[in-house]
RNA sequence: GGGCUAGUAGCUCAGUGGUAGAGCAGUGCCCUUUUAAGGCAUGGGUCGAAGGUUCAAUCCCUUCCUGGCUCACCA
């Protein structure tokens, strides 16, 4: 049963109004010319040569004044004013206006004119209700004062609201809109970036039987037919490599990743997730790779690679600097932890005060000390390499350095973007440290992950050298359109129900 | 999960131990150049839910529900 109120009460009595007039509240199509920014665009042209015009839109403006009636109407392009004046369009016509709401859609077919107050209008020949809204929508206004500030009144700002209601959302605010037309020119560029680079795009499963590829707890689900249970997706990267392997030799997937833990301003239980892999490569072309991609992003979404963000100036130009862990601790903790002993690294972990789970082992102890003194100052962007090797039972050895391994982090204004590797190809060695992984539960953590036998004989069959990439995209978003929370990238956030 | 905080009209909010107010929106009338929609008039609320204290609760107390900020957890 619908929800009423007197002004659902009201719009419901205008809609049988227009059905004893013969007017179809709902019809079916409406032929449009231009949409607004055209016609804002082409102002002199369309007022010089009186070209006629269709335009549809939403009232989010309604100024009656007797026989003649003002309203905005808003595209997806902009907003722009209707004058409807009695004399001009049939009689009938002039019925449907008085029974127009804020919220309803309305397609016009006119000419341009300038009014008396000199603002730019579609002067309606023709006034079609083209979908009559039931519910009243908020009523914000806005003016500009002397300074040239826009000025909102009665905004709709409850973030409860917004986010339950985000087709109310988009549709009186503009800045909301704005960040998913850049969230989709940022996915639009990375897209073509990597067809450029002769990728494929490819697509892999998202119910998976056994999940993998990156340390999370996943969600549960189960297949009624097959008697089956399955898991959300927590990373792509397994069947991606198995995409290399099967000689799909450069492949990229844009995913839904699903992670069942906690939520906060940077995490989200559903994500968005890139991954790219290509073979040949090592960490050294993929971050070269990444680096691109985000100028090329920021550009897509901002017009320049300078961006103030997070309450911070960055600058997402090509390329980024570079900085090894034992760098970037010996910069920001002023410790030479290559050259210490383990007792030495102990007793710098206790001045820290950081908690160590599980079983010691010096990688995770200098892992800990990178989180605790670097993570917080790496506004960035710059790319932190050579981790330690217990960091991830997935990324190839160091060239050089045996207890490293070839894997990078990016870091922008403090957090981390995204992972990648030179991808550990060695079928032997990967079941070796898989297994290290299983039967350590990881030093005590949580997210133990059940051996992928299939994913390893993949690997068995041949993986060339290989580099791998995944980026966030959701905090990819954030970053470039300079949005506090996650949950403002994302259309429709998760919501307990009311 | 911890701390802080919020829920009152369609929206944004004010408010009081004696069952509630404003602006916009709505309704009615007037208005052919408005622009925060100009004039006059006017309807609208189980004050998030349930219990408790009290002669009396929207207000005080408890619990719950739904949010926000923050800490913790979490690549």
């Amino acid at each position: 049963m619908i929800d009423r109120n007197d002004q659902v009460d009201a719009r419901i009595a205008k809609l049988d109004k227009l059905r004893e007039l013969g007017v179809n509240p709902y019809p079916h199509h409406f032929s449009v010319s231009f949409d607004s920014k055209y016609l804002i665009d082409n102002k002199d042209q369309l007022l010089a040569a009186e070209t006629v015009v269709r335009w549809a839109g939403r009232v989010v403006r309604y100024n009656r004044k007797g026989k003649m009636c003002f309203m905005h109407l808003k595209d997806r392009t902009g907003k722009m004013q209707v004058v409807v004046m009695s004399s001009n369009v049939p009689e009938s016509d002039y019925e449907v206006v008085k029974l127009t709401d804020l919220g309803d859609w309305i397609g016009v077919e006119g000419t341009c004119m300038v009014t008396q107050a000199g603002e730019y209008s579609v002067r309606a020949t023709k006034f079609v209700m083209l979908s009559k809204a039931v519910r009243p929508l908020p009523t914000p206004k806005e003016k500009i004062d002397e300074q040239g500030n826009k000025v909102v009144f009665d905004e709709f700002a409850s973030v409860e609201l917004r986010y339950r209601q985000r087709y109310l959302d988009l549709t009186l605010n503009d800045d909301v809109r704005e960040v998913f037309y850049k969230r989709s020119r940022i996915v639009q560029a990375i897209r073509e970036y990597l067809l450029e680079q002769k990728y494929l795009e490819v697509e892999t499963p998202t119910l998976q039987p056994i999940y993998g590829g990156a340390n999370a707890r996943p969600f549960t689900t189960h297949h009624n037919a097959q008697g089956m249970t399955l898991y959300l997706r927590v990373a792509n990267e397994l069947y991606l490599k198995r995409c290399i392997v099967g000689g799909l030799d450069r492949v990229f997937e844009f995913t839904k990743n699903f992670r069942n833990e906690g939520m906060d301003r940077t995490h989200s239980p559903e994500f968005s997730a890139l991954e790219f892999y290509e073979a040949f490569a090592d960490y050294n072309d993929m971050m070269r790779h990444f680096e691109n991609i985000w100028e090329r992003a920021c550009i897509a979404a901002n017009g320049t690679t300078e961006i103030e963000t997070q309450g911070k100036q960055v600058s997402f130009k090509a390329p980024w600097p570079r900085l090894t862990v034992y760098q970037a601790i010996e910069k920001f903790a002023g410790l030479q932890v290559e050259s210490m002993s383990d007792d030495e690294i102990k007793s710098e972990i206790a001045k820290r005060h950081i908690e160590m789970k599980g079983e010691w082992l010096r990688g995770r102890a200098i892992l800990s000390i990178f989180e605790h003194d670097c993570e917080p100052n790496l506004t960035g962007p710059i790319f932190i390499t050579d981790f330690p090797k217990e960091s991830t039972p997935l990324c190839k050895g160091h060239r050089t350095k045996p207890e490293l391994i070839e894997q990078f982090e990016p870091y922008v204004v403090g957090w981390e973007v995204g992972n990648a590797y030179t991808e550990l190809n060695d079928p032997l060695l990967q079941r070796e440290l898989l297994e290290e992984q299983v039967s350590r539960g990881r030093g005590g953590e949580d997210e133990t992950h059940p051996m992928d036998e299939s994913f390893l004989h993949s690997i068995e069959c041949g993986l060339p050298p290989t580099g791998g990439v995944g980026i966030g995209v959701d905090r990819m978003i954030m970053i470039l359109t300079n949005q506090p929370t996650i949950r403002d990238v994302q259309l429709f956030p998760l919501m307990k129900p009311e």
